[in-house]
DNA sequence: GTCTATATCCTGATAGAC
DNA sequence: GTCTATCAGGATATAGAC
């Protein structure tokens, strides 16, 4: 593919790092489809229809693309907490689904960024500092769980700490499997979640109780 | 370490290929946590206390030992399904219980092999050919929880491909920070995750509605 | 802004001494 | 069974012409 459709002399109007994100954004996707260790550059290279060298120009290396994808993903979750916890008025319990239903929306809009972050195990400081940002985020997670849980709103027979587990790792699970033009939108995953999550799977009414 | 402590010079009575399977498991185990791609040979020679050559004397290549561990996994996870499938008595309803306490159960006693599993992408004959017997896996999970969703047994407001894509994400997330000696055992993780997908999070009783 | 050419290092893997 | 020495190829990244 050419650098993008019906851009090849696009002027800067207003935009003065077009190319630098189209780089970027081909990269993520990239990264996010074979994994970020097992994509050289020169595989990018192939993708943007350059030589590896060209790249350089926009780029300062491998890891700046990966790191802004990171902080991409992280700036985003982050701030679905954020709004879920500025929720002044509302229970717990509706703060959590917020953020549930919030995160998919994320999860959706940003999959390949999100997809990396999800991955991300590494040892090298740009991982380890994802892995430390996502931890807090996972830990603001707990404590809206914890809450809804104080507030009675969920069963008291599960550790709050294993039900953010499992309801995250539900909601991060979309990551392996949902594609843009799927046959999902964000809205019916949301319900999808929350209905499986929240009420059950066993069918309602007369049933085997 | 020293190759796997106390057998230093341990005969081979009955066990043909010890040394080999203990640079396979150290294998599995540091690409389970650093990404396979991300991890040299060198990394593994560290972990093993050899040098990068002596590996070559155990093994053929790394992929081998990737390929191993992903038919490990693969094995393991048909057998929960083969198991599954078998019991003619019992619901399909019943099956899909005893298909995520298995899942569970093999997830837990092969935590290394199966996180691998979980997360191949690659474009390599290897991955290629696991991600093709995963999916047949998949499948196989659909066709369970299809089947117990036309027997009335679950709620039918949701697809079954994507009530299985949930359920089992959830059940695969465990093997993102579930570790050997964590505070819970398998018997405690497949209550929760039983708990949690079929009766749901809401506190029962007199409760919210 | 893209190219060719190159530097430097690291990769998986092999040969052969001990 | 482990070692040293080595290989060919590929990795990220840079220099400089156009």
């Amino acid at each position: 593919m050419p650098p993008l459709a019906g851009h090849p002399a696009a002027p800067r109007r207003g935009r003065p790092d077009y190319d630098q994100e189209t780089v970027l954004r081909r990269a993520i996707d990239l990264f996010s489809r074979q994994g970020y260790h097992a994509t050289s550059m020169g595989d990018l290279a192939r993708e943007l229809s350059l030589t590896k060298s060209s790249i350089y120009h926009h780029i300062r290396s491998k890891e700046d693309l990966l790191e802004t994808a990171l902080n991409e993903a992280l700036d985003n979750l982050g701030a679905v907490l954020d709004r879920a916890e500025a929720h002044r008025t509302g229970s717990a319990y509706q703060k959590l689904c917020d953020a549930v239903e919030d995160s998919i929306e994320v999860l959706i809009a940003h999959l390949p960024s999100v997809t990396l972050l999800l991955r991300v195990q590494g040892i090298s400081m740009v991982e380890q500092d994802a892995l430390r940002r996502r931890r807090k985020i996972d830990d603001r997670l707990v404590t809206l769980v914890r809450a809804a849980a104080a507030e009675g709103a969920l069963r008291d027979d599960l550790d709050p700490y294993l039900i953010s587990r499992l309801l995250f790792g539900m909601v991060n699970s979309l990551a392996e499997w949902v594609r843009p033009n799927s046959r999902y939108d964000a809205r019916q995953l949301t319900t999808a979640v929350a209905t499986i999550v929240f009420d059950g799977l066993r069918a309602p009414g007369p049933g085997i109780g």
